[in-house]
DNA sequence: CATGAATGAGTCTTCATTCAT
DNA sequence: GATGAATGAAGACTCATTCAT
């Protein structure tokens, strides 16, 4: 009998993340792909050339989902406050810029958790040495993005990224904003805290960090 | 004794070393490992009965690493300064705490740099469902203030550890410190910075958040 | 009727042919040859019951052809000089004899370059065990000798054909022939020939040994 | 229980050769040569790479095997004949000169004969396109192995070859002796002779065509 | 006729582990 | 301690063939 519900390649790619974020890629079985999706194990190969095929196809996902995410967020309301530059800025209270902040921050950690398992397989696969050990600094790197630098730059706020800076959105940045999303569901197992205390938690150790990178854009 | 040549158990350990952290622990071939210890792929077996307690061995022994840092750092001088608790602390000045600090700072980032390997190794296997899962969670502990928290206990004075400085302690600070140790050389690598300098960046970047987290008990 | 498109159960046999005679029977994929014709690869199971089939209609193809060969041979010119039988035969001068020899020689190598690619394939399957095994000892009967022998046959003279006969035949002519066939495109890359130049050498030394063979029968 | 009686890497080899020679390379599974050479499919690996090196092992052995026996022909009695030029050949009567061919030409074969396995590997592998399928002309390229021209020359043999003798040597005298080796079974079985039946038949046929070859050097 | 999707049964190859010496 | 040989179990990937539409 021929499956026939949903689409049998998005539920291999689901599976395959399933897996690959709980086992690894190494650690992940072709056979136990199949299984959990409930495919034939040679359908597997007729919509992916390898094993590693499904990965790339992950982690292209991602990226895409990056950048898409990126230029949203930029055109969303809580940056409209960049839109006519230092001078509407200022006129700003302190609480409705914490306010703005706060939302930005929360849709990142959102972003985040909602592909907490691909960012695990992102994390273990960057962590060898070889082929996708750069991955995790292509994510940096995505503000040299042509096209999200475009809509920066449309917005007339310079984007020029010294090493410094890198080094510390990379370092003291993303990494505990990528911990927190694949740490997420063992801390709180570990912890006995809900998703909810450990969000918040997070967000008022993080926030002073986040707050800082962007204090020398608003100035 | 002359043990110039690293006896065959020592280097099957540290082709084991290598090799996971390479490739992470599924990644990697017993008869890599061999190859690489120079040994017979048999005599693996005649010291560790399996891959699985190769890996095992690398753990314990970074744990006692730690335990054993932990404890020799309280003995340092430059903890000194707790020595007499606040009463001595606030005879000394700006200067010669910020002094005190950086140097404990970068011992602990020589600390990480030294087992940057393991610690990745660690960081793998911890984000698999598994044995090791856990393991991470306990490094903040024996870690990040395991030197503190053990002088301070040691002088009696109980540290009352809140979730939110948990939280704090995991994501904020111990994350990046660990993030910087296992990427040190593919940073390096992929933005052309000595490791000098992307030292110093990494501590321009993190200092203040270290600090933070002392101030408190240092106030 | 505008033929000029081969309809796809001819495309899927010229694609069999190609890819049998390049890779072996087994060697070939039904994919490849799907591929290979332009159409999908279930279409080729709607023509042929399997892979097999596409075989056995080469194969047959072959064999019915070196009948009408046999057939339209003995009604050509240059055996017109056997029509009445050794009487008229000697009448004809050595230098006539030698062009009608040379140019069914001729014709016999054009035939069998014409279809190389599917003497590989003969060839191939002959020397394994199995139901194409003796197609090859068929052919000796079919070319090599059909003509003449049916010709003398027509015209009730029993051609006796010992065993020594059929050895060579076989061996040191049909060999020969065939070899030439199936390795011409090779050799010429190999030694750098044009197609001529190898079949008049070919031709060079292969004619005695031809002749040899039919001067018992002429004389 | 592990194996000790003959060295399984040569049962191996064995089972290859016969189990290729019966159904082509593509044909043969690894399982069945694993299965007739009474050793575990492992071990294949252990000792090759991969199925295709156990071919090319058959393959390297045969050509070691030709150039050994020729160097050894040249230096057998029959051979001396030669030694001292036509000077001392003219003197040998008509009879003598036939029996040293005969037994040359018989040398040949029961060689041939003695790997009539390999020849059909190495006819089958021939006829594709691809890597192996120059192997069959390396084998009259012999002739040009600095080993073997060495031996001539120091016998004061010239061993220019043109294109023209080339192609006489490989099309009207290398095939039938080879296929006379490859087919030489199936022969005796679907035309009832013996092998020593075949064998005269075949030299009969075969003789003058090999003389002829000789007679230039001889002359 | 034609095709995209699906599959059972393999196929080659690998791997951790064991054994005899 | 050390090693070459051996192996069961599984690994990734393939293939001829079928089916629903």
């Amino acid at each position: 009998m021929h499956e026939q519900i949903p689409d049998s390649k998005d539920r291999i790619l689901q599976a395959a993340e399933d897996l690959f974020s709980e086992k690894g890629f190494d650690g992940t079985r072709v056979n136990e792909i199949a299984a959990r999706a409930g495919v034939n194990k040679a359908l597997i190969y007729y919509y992916f050339k390898s094993k590693e095929e499904i990965l790339q196809s992950l982690m292209n996902a991602l990226v895409e989902d990056m950048k898409q995410a990126a230029i949203e967020a930029i055109t969303r309301d809580e940056y409209k406050m960049f839109e006519e530059g230092e001078a509407k800025f200022t006129h700003l209270d302190e609480a409705t810029i914490d306010r703005y902040l706060e939302m930005a921050l929360r849709q990142m950690i959102d972003f985040c958790l909602d592909r907490k398992q691909v960012f695990r397989i992102v994390m273990m696969e960057s962590l060898k040495k070889g082929v996708w050990q750069s991955l995790i600094f292509r994510i940096v790197d995505l503000m040299d993005d042509a096209s999200i630098t475009a809509v920066f730059e449309g917005k007339g706020i310079a984007l020029e990224v010294d090493k410094q800076q890198m080094v510390d959105a990379f370092f003291v940045r993303l990494m505990p904003l990528v911990s927190f999303a694949v740490y997420y569901d063992e801390w709180q197992a570990a912890h006995q805290m809900t998703g909810e205390a450990l969000t918040s938690a997070f967000i008022r150790s993080f926030k002073p960090i986040y707050y800082r990178s962007l204090r020398p854009v608003l100035k």
